[in-house]
DNA sequence: CTGTTAGCGCGTTCAG
DNA sequence: CTGAACGCGCTAACAG
């Protein structure tokens, strides 16, 4: 049987309340430092551990975040992203990044623990029942989520991870996918490169970071003066496309940077000699990609861990804001500048 | 303010006691069916959700598991694995991997959440206020892990995750990397293989994984009435070995593989066809490595969902057990058979 | 079959 | 500065 405040209190020869306030560490409540002194070192020696849900009850609050990963465990859609057991490794690397970017800023922000919910499909009323003061909703990047629909009427607070799609009540951490595929056009750019094609499903695939890609690589295009190149999605119209003057591609995720050169190798083109590729999000194996591929770091873990600090504030009253968190160059050996043009000679 | 049971009673004309003895679900209670048809009607409507807090203070447990993923966020020695931000890559990969087998085995079972600690360093005293009813401790592979001995003592059911050296008193369910080693082991045998050497910091790692996997090699080379070697873990004495015979290599992880591969291929050696090559953890990006790496399949989800059983087990009062996950072969392109040895001709 | 009663263990008044 | 009293919302035992 565990030790309750009472036995504390009577070893220490004080009430209950007493030791309550004490060990409560808010100085506002005025006890004779030797008191004090006394009752911590008898809780010490007890062993005494405040029962969480008594004070839970009697607080109404937990101290605890709720967190709903409606991604984790899921399988990708096999046509969007091809091998279905490549990609689930890379999206539980995008779990196990998300989880340690929560667990990291928990730690610094004092949170006591995580509440994960297992899996996806519970009901609104499951996240009611006063388990946690705020939720995070690390929302499944290929798929809608109806979730936060149904949380926006809710009083809980809710910070919604991986998406910009949100109710207004809602506050939002997502990777800049806009602002990171420009960054990879703009590099091309710099290299002298003027025919570049965004490779991927992009705005058409539905998919709201794939679009954002797409939208980065066309801004980009659009600041230099460029023409934005319609978005290509399989090896033949890529060969095409570089037949006629291409050098230069900015695929929309590193697994598809992957098929792109598979298909430019395969057509006896050299990567970056004769075709300059980027991707985006530097996924474990990247650097065995066509040699080392360059892409977008995909900040996961800084966003969840952000999306902690999202959520202690709003807890503290401030409003919902919507954040975007930078994505980052990362260049290794697939991006060159373009050989002098052929068509000019 | 939520609606509380009492007033669900009084809408439903009953006394609280009756509604609770309705939502709870166990058929023990004798209430009358259209009674018990009117109160769930009038909850429904109302949006009641049951206080956890109140109810976890009243039946002394909360149905939630507690985890503890002393690896998670953690960076890895680098000597032990190579450039850094590949093995927290691997990290993260199998953290995701062991997330999503907890989440896919606690819907599975109607665990309502798993209650994530953040951090490492946690006292001994944070598990023990009645937050959780049981624990699952991720043991970090590289490092020891000082919180099962302590947690020995407590009341409190433990199962540990990736790991065999626990106290009697906790349950465990580790990978079994012996096993999977032998049958990559088995596996060049099988291919006509004779002369084979295992990569790695092995036993002398200190890491008990490794020390395993070393082990499992040794057994599937007695089994085989073949000499094991010395382990050998750099690259000159790993080309020295080749030039005296060594057909086959059996690398302690697949960023082992990696790295044994560069120092290879440096040589001028051929995969497979001067030298066969194994990893072990099957790491994404293992597709790429060595131009595609045979390897041992690391079961990490299927680990941590029967970490998630064998806990309920135990808190339904069976008796703490070791338990094993079987690896398995994950065959590509870097083993082969053996070319007639040079030494015969 | 249903209602009444009595806490679960703690934090927070408010007297003294 | 300290302690007594109360109740957070629910469920288990018992009485009717």
């Amino acid at each position: 049987m565990r030790i309750r405040i009472k036995e504390v209190a009577e070893r220490a020869g004080v009430s209950a309340s007493t030791v309550s306030k004490v060990l409560s560490g808010h100085d506002v409540y005025a006890v004779r430092a030797e008191t004090a002194q006394r009752v911590r070192q008898v809780a010490r020696d007890l062993g005494y551990v405040p029962d969480v849900a008594a004070r839970n009850l009697r607080t109404r609050r937990t101290g605890q975040l709720g967190v709903v990963l409606e991604a984790v465990g899921a399988s990708e859609p096999d046509e969007l992203l091809g091998d279905p057991s490549v990609s689930s490794a890379v999206r539980r690397t995008f779990d196990g990044a998300i989880m340690a970017g929560l667990s990291g800023a928990a730690r610094e922000l004092g949170v006591p623990a995580l509440v994960v919910y297992p899996g996806g499909g519970h009901a609104l009323h499951t996240f009611l029942d006063g388990r946690v003061d705020g939720l995070l909703v690390g929302c499944d990047p290929l798929r809608g989520h109806g979730l936060l629909a149904s949380l926006a009427q809710a009083t809980l607070p809710v910070v919604a991870l991986w998406t910009q799609r949100v109710p207004e009540s809602v506050g939002a951490v997502d990777v800049d996918h806009a602002g990171g595929a420009a960054l990879a056009t703009a590099h091309l750019i710099g290299l002298g490169h003027t025919r570049i094609v965004f490779y991927g499903g992009g705005i058409r695939s539905g998919v709201e970071h794939f679009a954002r890609r797409q939208e980065g690589y066309a801004r980009a295009m659009a600041s230099a003066g460029l023409p934005a190149l319609a978005a290509l999605h399989d090896g033949p119209s890529l060969l095409h496309a570089v037949r006629e003057g291409v050098s230069a591609v900015v695929a929309e995720t590193d697994l598809g940077a992957a098929a792109a050169y598979r298909a430019l190798r395969s057509a006896g083109l050299r990567v970056p000699d004769d075709v300059s590729l980027i991707g985006f999000d530097d996924i474990q194996g990247a650097e065995y990609i066509a040699g080392g591929l360059s892409t977008v770091y995909h900040p996961a873990a800084e966003m969840a861990a952000e999306g902690v600090q999202a959520l202690m504030r709003r807890l503290s009253g401030e409003a919902p804001r919507q954040q975007l968190i930078p994505a980052r160059l990362v260049l290794r050996r697939s991006t060159a500048a373009p050989r002098r043009a052929t068509d000019t000679s």
